[in-house]
RNA sequence: GGAGAGGUGGCUGAGUGGUCGAAAGCAGCGCUUUGCUAAAGCGCCGUAGGUGUAACAGCCUACCGGGGGUUCGAAUCCCCCCCUCUCCGCCA
């Protein structure tokens, strides 16, 4: 959510932002309407206070006297007045909240100008694409695969892209995650262990709620969702509170399994590991103070970037163009694994700068120097996803003997050098 | 899941349907006293929205777990929900 001080006495910065976000939102009906609400609310407001010093008054009057009497009738009046104005204000207020919802954040200078993902700007990259495994294949076709990895039985027992993983498979991936959390830990990520259920409140605060509700798995006796990322809860924690300026930046991670519905999505993109409906993932978040969010969303790609050269996997970075930010976002680096055997690049992390936008929802701040409340600004990133990495790992390692390759830095975690499909 | 007791400012903790944004204490900040420290005295000390200002100030309104209701008026009375604690039940 954008602060209703800047749409009031920016406008145009906010123009500006929706159309390099390439967005069609009505300005102009919000200003009207927010104008409107401040008209109510001053109505109202004065009602009250009408009350207020009628309240006063008779508290000095005897109880039962004809002039406190004469008050009581003339007060009725004005209780009435005040409910009717009072539901009035309450509907364009709830009408101009859900309007201040869609309006995007605003893109940072730095951010390309672009429509489509072709605009996005290859910001960097590392690692030889070209001497990767001649052998390699998509990862569902690496003969016994389907052992490893059983979706036929994750299809009978929940559905659709819940896979099972099977020896390997399942050392592998928590292989990974284990190597994740210490490397994060290293550079200086608290490690936590969240809540998979988060309530509507804390979904409503990052953005999954409202209207992305058919995004999420709901365990709707409870009211609770499962989380789609360790970002939800993580970012929540310290939701309606304000820190210590001096603990800035704070810095954690947590692994979760993330549940994502997926719906719509098809064809080559659902594949194999290349998106499922639970998959395990390691999520970094800061909150930072706001003079310093761009240099330490550089520092959280890196971070992120780091894990990916110590595998030894190939990627690039992307910086997302105006059109292809996400909605709440203020700057984007995608990072994406290149696998060898789809000979296409997959995204692995999303490392993003919210700046205030999930603060002022989450109403997190900190006391700045003046001892004033002031929001923070939230980054997160992943640090990494799962089964991506795992797929160009198991494409771009793949031996002529149909073993893979273990990075050595994952031995040690692994148990051994190779996965077998045996 | 059942029974009971609670939820008030950063913390502890008073609070009668009206003069309560809320006593008191602690912590914090400022000043005074003091050789320094400690101690004492005095003052300040919640958040948000609106209005206002060059910016402060000021003014108005809301907020006593959340949401409804009763009333001229609710921290206080009623209803629903959430959370915490104790006991019982169940259980990795």
């Amino acid at each position: 959510m954008l602060d209703p001080k800047l749409l009031r006495e920016s406008p145009d910065l906010v123009r500006a932002a929706i159309a390099k976000k390439h967005l069609d939102v009505d300005v102009e009906a919000l200003l009207t309407l927010d104008a409107a609400w401040r008209g109510q609310l001053q109505q109202v407001e004065s009602l009250r206070a009408a009350q207020k010093a009628a309240n006063t008054e008779m508290a000095k009057l005897p109880k039962g006297s004809p002039e406190f009497i004469a008050k009581v009738q003339e007060m009725k009046a004005v209780s009435t007045q005040v409910k009717e104005a009072d539901v009035v204000l309450g509907e364009t207020e709830a009408r101009l909240k859900q309007a201040m919802m869609t309006l995007p954040n605003l893109p940072h200078a730095s951010v390309p100008e672009g429509r489509t993902p072709e605009d996005n700007v290859v910001f960097a990259t590392w690692g030889d694409v070209a001497t990767l495994s001649p052998h390699a294949k998509p990862h569902w076709e690496i003969a016994g695969f389907e052992k490893l990895f059983d979706f036929a039985r994750g299809s009978k027992v929940t559905g659709a892209g819940f896979p099972f993983y099977i020896g390997d498979a399942a050392r592998i991936v928590r292989a990974l995650l284990h190597f994740f959390l210490d490397e994060n830990g290293k550079a200086g990520y608290v490690e936590v262990n969240p809540p998979i259920f988060v309530n509507a409140a804390s979904a409503t605060a990052t953005g999954q709620l409202p209207d992305k509700e058919g995004q999420m798995y709901e365990a709707v006796a409870d009211g609770f969702y499962a989380v789609p990322t360790a970002e939800v809860p993580l970012t929540n924690f310290f939701r309606d509170e304000i820190l210590d300026e001096a603990a800035l930046p704070v810095k954690r991670c947590a692994y979760t399994p993330c549940f994502r519905r997926e719906a719509g999505s098809y064809g080559k993109d659902v594949r194999g590991l290349n998106r499922l409906h639970q998959f395990d993932k390691v999520e970094l978040l800061k909150w930072v103070h706001p003079s310093s969010s761009y240099d330490e969303l550089d520092a959280l790609r890196g971070d992120a970037e780091n894990l990916l050269r110590k595998l030894g996997l190939p990627y690039r970075v992307l910086l997302m163009c105006g059109g292809d930010l996400g909605f709440s976002q203020s700057k984007k680096y995608d990072l994406e694994v290149w696998s060898a055997g789809q000979k296409r690049w997959l995204e692995v992390s999303s490392c993003s700068n919210f700046e205030t936008f999930q603060a002022r929802r989450a109403q997190i701040r900190f006391r700045n120097a003046d001892g004033k409340p002031e929001l923070v600004h939230t980054l997160n990133g992943s640090g990494l996803a799962v089964p991506r990495v795992l797929a160009a790992l198991l494409e771009n390692n793949l031996q002529p003997d149909g073993r893979v390759k273990i990075p050595a830095v994952l031995v040690p975690y692994f148990g051994k050098e190779y996965l077998t499909f045996a």
